[in-house]
DNA sequence: AGCGTGACGAGTA
DNA sequence: ATACTCGCCACGC
């Protein structure tokens, strides 16, 4: 028998994949949806979007951000308070209007799956 | 089979 | 800085 449907309790391939290199990312570090797609030489920033969304609860998914820096819509106090945990390069708002929360700092913060565990500051 | 939608990205105005 | 467009690909109606 051909099985073509994902038995239930198991992911899909792919989706398992992008878990895993989320899983990946150092703390304080980040990787955009486009770079987990490039980094896995399948899909796109969308497809990589689609699983977080699906199954991301189950990783570190504040890792995973756009390419703007803009917090996750919806959980951005959430993933907020683990970038100050783990001290990941924020951009503070220059005009501090409140509601107005800092951006991710993707020149520091991206990480692009080289070894590099540390010297960032 | 077409069309809209989405935890996206880059380019342009 | 924001707003809008287009490209991308999987899903659902």
């Amino acid at each position: 028998m051909s099985e073509e449907s994902e038995s239930a309790g198991e992911l899909p391939e792919y989706a398992e994949r992008v878990l895993e290199v989320a899983e990946l990312i150092p703390p304080g570090r980040v990787m955009t949806y486009g770079d987990v797609a490039e980094w896995l030489e399948e899909g796109g920033p969308r497809q990589v979007g689609r699983v977080m969304a699906l199954y991301g609860g189950a990783v570190p998914w504040w890792r995973v951000v756009r390419a703007d820096g803009q917090l996750l819509p919806g959980s951005e106090l959430r993933a907020l308070g683990h970038y100050r945990e783990e001290s990941t390069p924020l951009r503070e708002a220059s005009r501090a209007a409140e509601g107005h929360l800092p951006r991710l700092d993707m020149k520091r913060a991206r990480w692009d799956g080289r070894t590099r565990t540390e010297a960032h500051n």
